[in-house]
Parts: C-alpha cells; sequence; structure tokens
DNA sequence: TTAATTTGCTAAATCGTTTAAGAAAGCAAC
DNA sequence: GTTGCTTTCTTAAACGATTTAGCAAATTAA
C-alpha cells in the first residue's frame, strides 16, 4: 500500500553519479568534498525538483543519532509538567530536535521501561523527572553515554546535570511575606510525600518562624489522590482545633485546591478571613475570588535551563563537570495573602 | 564515549550460529522456522545472560515501520488535550506503541513540518487536531499510506476516520437544561473562530431557543488570547446593555474561567445570581464557589476511540471505509446551574 | 620529462536488523 | 544408489543513508 519513497540510490541512479556525490551535496559539504559547482548545482536543482526528503531513521542508524530528546515526567497532562514541556519543545524545535513526551507515574519499573525502548531507539538524551528507586537506573544510562539531565527532583549522591527549584529559599520567601503581611499563627499543610522537595518547603517554613520565635501549625495529608474525603475530613478537624491560626500556607498547588473547597464548605467567609498562599501557582488561582497568592515556579528559565544543560552537553560530550541549577521562583502577591484585604 | 552495545552480530559469533538463527529466537519464531529445541535453548539463555536488547532503529529501517503514534494537537500543555493524550499514551504502550505528542499551535506551517519530519521519520500513524488549511497535506499523508484519525475537528470533504464531540447535540442538551431549570433569558458567549465545533455550539443553542420560542442574546469575543483587557470590557458592556438576562451558556471552558472572573468584578453576587454553564468542563469548576456546571467532554472514551480507529487501521491497511465517531459528552450539574441554589 | 599534488569523483564498507532462498545431513523408499 | 523429503541451519541481499579509502585525470612543480 505505502508508497515507495526515492532513496539516494534512485537519485544518483536518475542523475548518473555515486550516491557519495548525491550525499555530500545533500548535506552542504560538496565544496569541501571537492564536488565542481555545475554538479552540485545539478544535483541540488534534481533533490529540489522531486523534493526529496532523506529516510532519517537509516541516517540515525548510520550516524548513532536520532535527533530526539525524552522528557520524561509524573504525568504529562500535569500543568506544571506540560508547561515546561511546552518550553523545552519550543527550544528543540529550534535546534532541530524533536520531544518525546511520557508519564512515569511516579512509577520506577514504568520509567524503568520507558528508558529502556528510548535508548534501543537511540535517542539523543532525557530529561527526567525521577521517581523515587531509580537512581541505578539512571547511573548506568548516564554511564553508557547518553546525556541526562534531572528536573525538579534531586538524587542524592549521583553527579549528574539538575534543574531545580530552590524550594527551601522559597519557602522562606513566601512564609516570611505572611509574617511581614501581619499573619503570625501560620499553619503549614502538607503531604507525606518523602521527596527532597517537599522536606525543604517545610524546612524553609519552619525555618522563618524559629526565627521569628512563631509557633508551628502543622497538617500532613496523605498523597494518595484516592483518599481525598480523609484529607477533608483532616482539613475540618486540623480548622476546628486550632481556631487561633489566623494563615494556611499550602504546599502544592494540588493541595491549595481542594484546600480551598473545603474551607469554603466549613464556612463560606472563612477563605476571606485566613490570609493563604500556596506553593506552586495556578490558573484557577487568578480566578478564584479572592484572587489567591501564590510562589509561582519560573517555568520559562526552567525551560531554558534545562535545554541549555542538554544541547550543552550533547555538544560536549563527555564533559566531566555537572551543574546543579537552583532556580528562584516568584511570589505572586494577590489578594489571598493581604492583610489588609482578608480583615476588609 | 558511548559504550557500543553488543548487536546481533556479536551474538551469532560468540554462540558460532548464523545471525539468522539468533533473529529468528530473538522473535520467539524459532520453533516454526524449525531451529531445534536445544539450539533455542542456548540461544535464549545466552540472550538472557547479556541481557541483549535489539537496535529497535535497524529494526524499523528493515521492517518500515517504528512503533511510533504521532499525537499532535493544538496545545500539549492544554488540559482537555493532555488528558486525552494520557489515555493514548496508556492504550498505545499497552499495545507496545510509544507516543509521541507535540503542538501545531493551530498553524499550518508548523503542522507541514511536524508531518515531514515524523513521516521521514517512519511513524506508524497520526492522530491529528488538524489545524485550518492543512487538508492538503493530510490527504497526501493519507494517500502515502500512513494511518491517520482526525480528532476534535473535522475537514469537510475528507473521507477518513475522525472522532468527534457532538457539539450539536451537547449545546442543546445544555441550553435544555437551564430552560428546565426555569432560566429563559440565557445569553451565549463565544468567541469568533471559524471552526465547526463552534458553529455547532452555537447552533445548538439557537435551536432550541426558537423551539422554546425564546430571544437569543449573544456575545462574540475575540479569540485572540492577548486581548483579554477588550474581552472583558465587552462583557461588562453587554452584562450592562442587558440587564433582564438571567443565565450564562459559555461555549468553552476557557471563557468561562475569565468570564466568571469578569462577573465577579463587575458585581460579587452577580455570580449567584445568574445561571451559568460551561462547555467543557474544567477542574477549576469543581472548586469555584460556586461550583459550576458544565457539560463535559468524555475524555476516556475519546482517547479509546481514536487508538480503536488508529490500531484498526494499522493493522488492516488498506480499508477503504471510514469511520466518523460523534460521541457524546456528560452534562455535570453543579450549583451555578440550579435556579434553587442561585435564587437563595 | 617525470614526479608530486590537486581535483573530482566513486566503490564499497558500515550501521544492526529481517528474511528469501538455499544447502547439508539424515532418513525412507524404490 | 539414486531420488525425494525433512529437519536444521546458513548465506547473502535487503532497508537507506554516511563515510573511508582510493582511483584516474588534470595540474603544478622540479
Amino acid at each position: 500500500m505505502k508508497k515507495k519513497r526515492p532513496s539516494l540510490r534512485d537519485i544518483a541512479d536518475a542523475l548518473n553519479v555515486s550516491t557519495t556525490t548525491v550525499s555530500f551535496v545533500l548535506n552542504g559539504i560538496g565544496k569541501e568534498k571537492k564536488i565542481s559547482d555545475q554538479l552540485i548545482e545539478r544535483v541540488e536543482n534534481y533533490l529540489k525538483e522531486i523534493d526529496y526528503k532523506p529516510n532519517l531513521l537509516a541516517r540515525s542508524l548510520r550516524t548513532g543519532n536520532s535527533q530526539i530528546i525524552v522528557f520524561m515526567v509524573e504525568d504529562v497532562s500535569n500543568h506544571f509538567f506540560s508547561k515546561v514541556g511546552r518550553v523545552i519543545e519550543d527550544i528543540s524545535y529550534k535546534n532541530d530536535y524533536r520531544v518525546l513526551f511520557c508519564s512515569t507515574e511516579n512509577d520506577a519499573k514504568r520509567t524503568r521501561e520507558h528508558i529502556e525502548v528510548f535508548t534501543e531507539r537511540q535517542v539523543d538524551g532525557f530529561i527526567i523527572v525521577p521517581p523515587p528507586g531509580i537512581k541505578k537506573e539512571i547511573e548506568t544510562l548516564q554511564e553508557s553515554g547518553v546525556p541526562v539531565v534531572l528536573f525538579d527532583r534531586k538524587i542524592e549522591g549521583l553527579p549528574i546535570d539538575t534543574v531545580l527549584l530552590n524550594n527551601y529559599k522559597g519557602a522562606r520567601q513566601t512564609t516570611r511575606h505572611l509574617i511581614d503581611q501581619g499573619f503570625n499563627k501560620i499553619a503549614f499543610i502538607t503531604i507525606d510525600l518523602d521527596q527532597n522537595q517537599m522536606h525543604d518547603r517545610l524546612n524553609g517554613y519552619k525555618s522563618v518562624l524559629k526565627e521569628e520565635g512563631l509557633d508551628e501549625y502543622m497538617l500532613t495529608l496523605p498523597y494518595d489522590t484516592e483518599r481525598v474525603a480523609e484529607s477533608r475530613k483532616k482539613i475540618r478537624e486540623f480548622v476546628a482545633a486550632n481556631p487561633q491560626i489566623d494563615s494556611i500556607f499550602f504546599a502544592t498547588n494540588y493541595l491549595s485546591q481542594s484546600g480551598l473547597k473545603t474551607l469554603h464548605q466549613i464556612d463560606s467567609n472563612l477563605v476571606s478571613n485566613l490570609g493563604i498562599i500556596s506553593f506552586d501557582d495556578s490558573s484557577f488561582f487568578e480566578m478564584y475570588a479572592p484572587t489567591i497568592s501564590a510562589y509561582a515556579q519560573p517555568i520559562d528559565q526552567m525551560g531554558r535551563e534545562l535545554m541549555r544543560l542538554m544541547l550543552d552537553r550533547i555538544k560536549n560530550d563527555g564533559k566531566e563537570s555537572f551543574e546543579n541549577i537552583s532556580l528562584d521562583g516568584e511570589l505572586i502577591v494577590r489578594e489571598s495573602s493581604l492583610k489588609k484585604y482578608t480583615r476588609l
């Protein structure tokens, strides 16, 4: 059924020259390879005439690279990841690379399988949000000579290019903002996920409270998305047990969103009466009433840094040093964290 | 730098057999090809021992297929598309296919370039949300024998597998729901995008109003995301000019979200006093106060249908008939469209 | 005039698979 | 002992590009 597309061989035959010649011209190294100007022109004209498109598979097989970069995240439909993916896609595109997105589901097995398949397909690089328990595979991958850049989470004790948000600093800034606004009974609601970024955020919060001699109010919810009801109940109990709190710092935007809903159910004035801020921004916060303040990850910059490291490593194979990029986000102050507003 | 991975040739040499034999065993057709049981075992053991992974590029080059499906949408970071992408990815995964996501930006040129590169890379199929002006390329692609399935938008006069939402029916159902709830001055806010699905939604709305002998209240906003301020202003004017309207039907969820914000700015009670419903659901609506009713696209079913058509066409190359799947969504009634609630 | 160099091109190997065609060996039957 | 049939395995030609090595003719140098 499929029509056969012309190959280099076909072209060479049609022009009565060798495939070598055609290949040289095709790759623009005709002059360098001492092909005469007339012949170059003749070949170029013919290539244009039949609108020749080389078979990239064959080229990849021969040259060993595929112009494909893999971007593996926990979930491609997650807003944050897909936005970063978009930036990566754009930069790749401009550099003649294509991007393969895929989801790990934070599962080591699935990640392993993905890595395997893509390695077999000779992709030129991996940008990975590593799930737990994947250290060895990442190491092997790296040793096999494929560029790997980690994103969003680090792996302890592995020398590797990594782009992260400075969660500690961000959480400090966020906490301090609440204090600056006059809040001093600040609750921190997080999830029971044993990940670096979560620890860092918690520590950032704690460190500021300590400096200011303020009390900690902490609530840890189950990570499991299925256990929404349980989370709701816990928030309810927490709020009831700590009526003195005047503000809440949600450690992820997912939490903020379901948290807001629960708070509103408890008492429709609660959201307006509390100072609220979320780690991780969301378009939702801009629409909500009141608008919700947030510490936003620098999506554009993250994508750019990831691609800078990646392209660097692709070009500069065997580079010995690794970069650990720690980026600052931006505090987006909206209505919910303003003392003035909330006390209206 | 890159370590060379063992090839079939290496294995054949190590075992003193031919590559053919190894290949047969590798592909599990040893018995069929009359390789003796002992030899099969010997080869299998060795393959396992060195954990051999074939070079899929070479295989693709030889066999002409790549086990890769491309999913081209307007924007990979769009919630709806990324969710459908996720479903497609899962089904593909189970069928040993991988998915390449990419964004067309609704731009014909970019789409063309994508199609070109992927064709050169011998992908096995395309699922495309077609931008305007791409009919010819889709046709050429299809003629070249590659399976193509369209999604979300149809192309008039092109016999091709397509999966769509039944926008007309959905809009009718949505409008009727508002009427059932007791609303009778229903506004329809849409965008000036010349796309089938938008026309269908509008026509659905109109047809019900006509049947019921009700007045139309329509507002068309610029599609351009940059012109937010203008849209806001138009909504303001529209609401001021039509104080009698008791409900609003937003034609896309993007509109609903910015619309809600504007309504809230005009008057913080307006959202609660109007009946509101959105075409296209969003997690946002679940969180908002009041919760917003919506007509949800059947994401799962869409992904499944797309993959059914795709796998069907891959297996059954050269099938002459085409399927036009028109799916029904689901009306998710939340607080915002209930007369009882809004009149509290 | 001969040797050396340059110019302009090609033959053939290569990447790592799949697969059509064929060959060697064993056995049965006439 | 030739013929024919299995069984079991191999040879070699693809797939479609890139790239090394090298050949012949033309040019330059000595």
